[in-house]
DNA sequence: TTGTTATATGAACATCTATTCATATATCGA
DNA sequence: TCGATATATGAATAGATGTTCATATAACAA
């Protein structure tokens, strides 16, 4: 019996992920490649905005912000609460935005 | 005099980020978006790898991984090592490795 | 109910992206 | 030089993506 690999993949020789792993990865990053969502993601650090504040802040259209919060929502990277007719997001993965700090910290001394 | 704020920006009242970091972080990301890439780099977690061997073990094109190459080059997160005519490519960055390799951690669970 | 405000949604469009094929370039050995 | 092998590159294409406009939905107050 060969030593056990660190990797748990087994029939196919290799070292692949599987598709799932694959695919949940790349949306992950996909969601913070994108200079809009990243401003957006960037704004929540501070505090919750509702999607006109985030559109006044950063200068987009009222649609844009709402699109792009719904992506952000389908990968639970933000939530929101309700207040009347306005919904306040917030971010809700530490993982991710830790990973954006870090990587903002790390490109701003380019 | 307010008390100083964490955020290192001024005139724009805002917490916005300076459009050359912006685009870095971005294409940071972006180079981590795509499952062909992601499964290069994962690839070379293990160890170096020439172009044509990444191509047997991915099952993808030599032209797919050899364009896919070049722009992981043009980030620095590969670099290359010649032996004749053979390039062994090799993972360079650190930082993004370790992004990559705990998100792939934080994924597979799913 | 009606009017107002906040947000979401769908379609259209322009742009960007990844892959492929065909071919060019480069290195080496004979 | 010639042939073989490894890699890079350019053009073409299909598909994905982000923004916009117009409009729908939802909550609330009067």
């Amino acid at each position: 019996m060969e030593k056990e690999l660190a990797n748990h993949n087994d029939e196919n020789s290799a070292q692949d992920l599987d598709e799932e792993t694959l695919f949940l990865v790349s949306q992950t990053f996909k969601a913070l490649s994108d200079p809009t969502r990243i401003r957006i993601l960037n704004l929540l650090f501070i505090k919750e905005f509702s999607v006109n504040e985030i559109a006044k802040q950063l200068d987009l259209r009222q649609s844009t912000v709402s699109h792009q919060l719904r992506f952000l929502k389908n990968l639970r990277l933000v939530k929101y609460r309700r207040e009347g007719t306005t919904l306040y997001y917030s971010h809700d993965d530490e993982h991710v935005m830790n990973m954006l700090q870090q990587t903002i910290e790390h490109c701003s001394h380019h």
